[in-house]
DNA sequence: CACTTAACCCACCAAAATAGTCGGCTATTG
DNA sequence: CAATAGCCGACTATTTTGGTGGGTTAAGTG
């Protein structure tokens, strides 16, 4: 199990998601706004949940992405799971081939590290997340606070007006 | 608590010389052998451990590094804190900054998180992982295993005569 | 139906972190 | 004094991260 910022922002978005797709698809440029994550890099982080079937798309108008699945099934081990790359690519590849293809001194220590970490965050799912007041409280305060933010490069004619006064 | 490859080789180095300075100090050309960990890297991943008095280095002949504590007073989460910059300097930065001076939505989790990480590697002492069979069997056949590799570079002289016969 | 929306897709890019290289200097020992 | 081995710093290659910019496709709406 890796940890690193590309996790946290796949659990951010999903939180976000699990907030707001309550009615309707929420935008990705929605959540880019309210979380400040490049929709470029949204994108990216939402083709692999899309593909570990955490969530589904809805193209056209009124469209955008909802949960997959109910906020009590899913967990945040697998968010993570789905965005990082295989768990076990890097060195100690699950099986013990660490030092030319043997176990290295310290794989047992981090195959219970791994457990560890896998089995706290097994247990915390978006639900439980969203029961929090102080998620609440955040999230309320995101949803004011965000101006409109408009993608100017998305609109070409106003980036052409754009260059014809610059 | 960052978790990197960084922070791995630290360990496996230091569990390496918990393991061997038991009678004499070991050098990093040693441990570099046996982990195949490149020297160089050692050496600042070392400068880091001795910085923060983890390890003791002896110069001259018959030098190398020794355990600046005993192996049941040194935790896994303290090495990997002295070798990875400072935990907070990434985004969350222990206090809620995350996003524009404010907490991002997923803050208390990262903290949870975080805590739960370092209570389980704090628990974690180097004379603990010392006591398992399987990491005794493995420093055993790293013992047998390691050819005397020459890191040519360092000899001058092997060096240029490798140039006058190419 | 044309138009807009927003997902979907891909190739490319910049900054940062990671891992390693190289060369030289310094203390210690024999 | 010569060999050893820590110490130090600058430089480099590779990978990961985060982001751009250009599409195309499916679905709703006037």
């Amino acid at each position: 199990m890796r940890l690193t910022t590309k996790g946290r922002y796949a659990v951010t978005a999903m939180l976000d998601l699990a907030f707001h797709s309550q009615i309707k698809p929420v935008t990705l440029t929605d959540i880019a706004a309210r979380q400040t994550i490049s929709l470029s890099y949204l994108e990216q982080l939402f083709a692999r949940l899309r593909r570990a079937n955490m969530v589904k798309g809805i193209r056209g108008p009124g469209g955008g992405y909802s949960l997959a699945g109910k906020p009590d099934e899913i967990n945040i081990a697998d968010i993570i799971a789905a965005v990082d790359e295989p768990i076990d690519a890097t060195k100690c590849g699950g099986e013990a081939n660490c030092q030319n293809e043997k176990a290295c001194l310290t794989h047992d220590l981090w195959m219970g590290l791994s457990d560890q970490i896998r089995d706290y965050l097994k247990g915390i799912t978006l639900a439980q997340l969203l029961e929090k007041h102080r998620i609440q409280e955040i999230a309320k305060r995101q949803d004011q606070d965000t101006p409109q933010v408009i993608e100017i490069h998305r609109h070409p004619e106003l980036m052409s007006n754009l260059n014809d006064i610059l």
